[in-house]
DNA sequence: CGTCTTTTTGACCATTTTCAATCAGTGTGG
DNA sequence: CCACACTGATTGAAAATGGTCAAAAAGACG
């Protein structure tokens, strides 16, 4: 277990606010000049994050809000048995850390799962977003209430769905975010996890999730392989999920 | 399942911000009097809502946001075919219909567990707050926060955990924020639930929720009759569930 | 090529669900 | 005050989904 301090690389602005890639991508918002100012004030520097590395941990205090430039993270939360449940998923654009900046320690963990590239914002200066910037302190509660919405629906998924339904709305999920994020196209997208990945966050064992795999393969609605996953049959795919997709255009991010 | 129109009751504001009684509980901050002053402006009335009634619609969109002054619901979503997964419990101080200020729409429903009172804001003047008063617009992040580590630790429960430590801590749980909120005392609190309730917020059956239930009233952990709840035995059922509470004091509200 | 991680399968087991009644509590109208 | 209707709580039995165990196969990597 890698803590930041000991594997993670800290670099000054790498990526300077006013060429953001994020920009470019149609399904975020555009920045005024102002407040592409302000970002860029409030941005102290870049992490690289390795696979595996502990980005954030569960009660330790965080003094740094992220935002994910590349790369796929997870949050989650461990049990006093071992127990792993995955929360979600961090893609590009997705904030790090909020906890942290309003209580005293996070309440989950945050694990890098592929070479990640994040922006660190100080907690010191959030305060002046507040106080500055209310369009971005709007934004934040934004990006809040699009993560519990991801959580509610994932947790209905837990909680009422079968396990094929479970895996199925899963990967649709990702895979529309994937799509939303430009990494996906024509149906394929990388796909970083492993079955315990998806097992862990599907509150299933992994034995059951590759069972449950095998079969979606076998009725050829997926296709999995070597960190690619293929949905041969989105439409199939939707209705046994019971998946659709109502992602806002135009989010937010900072 | 009647509406808010056809049952509710709005009233104008019947108990001023300067007399808030939520700011005489210990677990709450306290304000300034700008603060005050705001909220009172922000507050546009009051809505009695009635047990079953629906305060916000899934899908629909929210003109209002609202802080419960009294009484209990609950937020869930429903599954075509039905089966409702209850997400969180509300009470006393909690915020209700944020997701509707944000996006167009509301990704959960709110139901009336008791007869309510909800102090109503127009969202119109939402704006303004993050604007005028970056404090509140803090807390409301500190609100949407809370939510999130609500949810986070009732999805590892479900996910992880088993039918009796779910049930455990659900309740260890609710009985610690009904402490929290001045409405239980001497392990003992009002429990407005049903069993069915439950079920809906922990994944199983009512059957087998009843079950459970039926185990730890012989165990002599807890008694539950006519709405009701006892916590018989609390360090027992701390370990059984493995909770621990760490609810923050001072917790902010509007 | 050898080691380590991940995937895959089969057999067996356990928790939880579903089904089907019955029972208890509450409110209503006569 | 009692019969009737409803909702919610309880129970037992049978069925099922998903878990655990164990081991082999397949990849990944130095």
């Amino acid at each position: 277990m890698r803590s930041v301090d000991a594997a993670a690389q800290v670099q000054p602005k790498v990526t300077p606010c006013q060429a953001c890639p994020l920009r470019n991508l149609k399904a975020f918002r555009q920045f005024t000049p102002t407040e592409v100012d302000f970002v860029s004030y409030f941005k102290s520097g870049e992490l690289i994050a390795h696979p595996g590395m502990t980005i954030l941990s569960e009660g330790a205090p965080s003094e740094h809000l992220y935002t994910i430039l590349s790369g796929w993270s997870f949050r989650y939360k461990l049990l006093s048995d071992g127990d792993r449940q995955i929360l979600n998923f961090a893609l590009l654009g997705d904030l790090l850390g909020l906890q942290g900046s309003v209580f005293d320690s996070m309440g989950h963990s945050v694990e890098a799962l592929t070479r990640s590239t994040l922006c660190i914002f100080p907690l010191q200066k959030l305060w002046t977003l507040y106080e500055k910037h209310p369009d971005l302190a709007f934004d934040i509660t934004w990006l809040a209430s699009r993560e519990e919405r991801i959580i509610d629906e994932h947790l209905i998924s837990v909680g009422r769905r079968s396990a094929t339904q479970r895996v199925a709305f899963l990967l649709m999920s990702l895979y529309s975010r994937c799509v939303q994020a430009g990494i996906a196209e024509g149906g394929q997208t990388v796909f970083p996890l492993t079955q315990q990945h998806l097992a862990d966050a599907l509150g299933l064992s992994v034995v059951h999730t590759n069972k449950v795999l095998r079969r979606l393969t076998d009725r050829e609605l997926i296709f999995w392989r070597s960190g690619t996953l293929q949905i041969r049959n989105e439409t199939g795919l939707r209705e046994l999920s019971l998946f659709s997709n109502e992602e806002p255009r135009n989010r937010p991010f900072i």
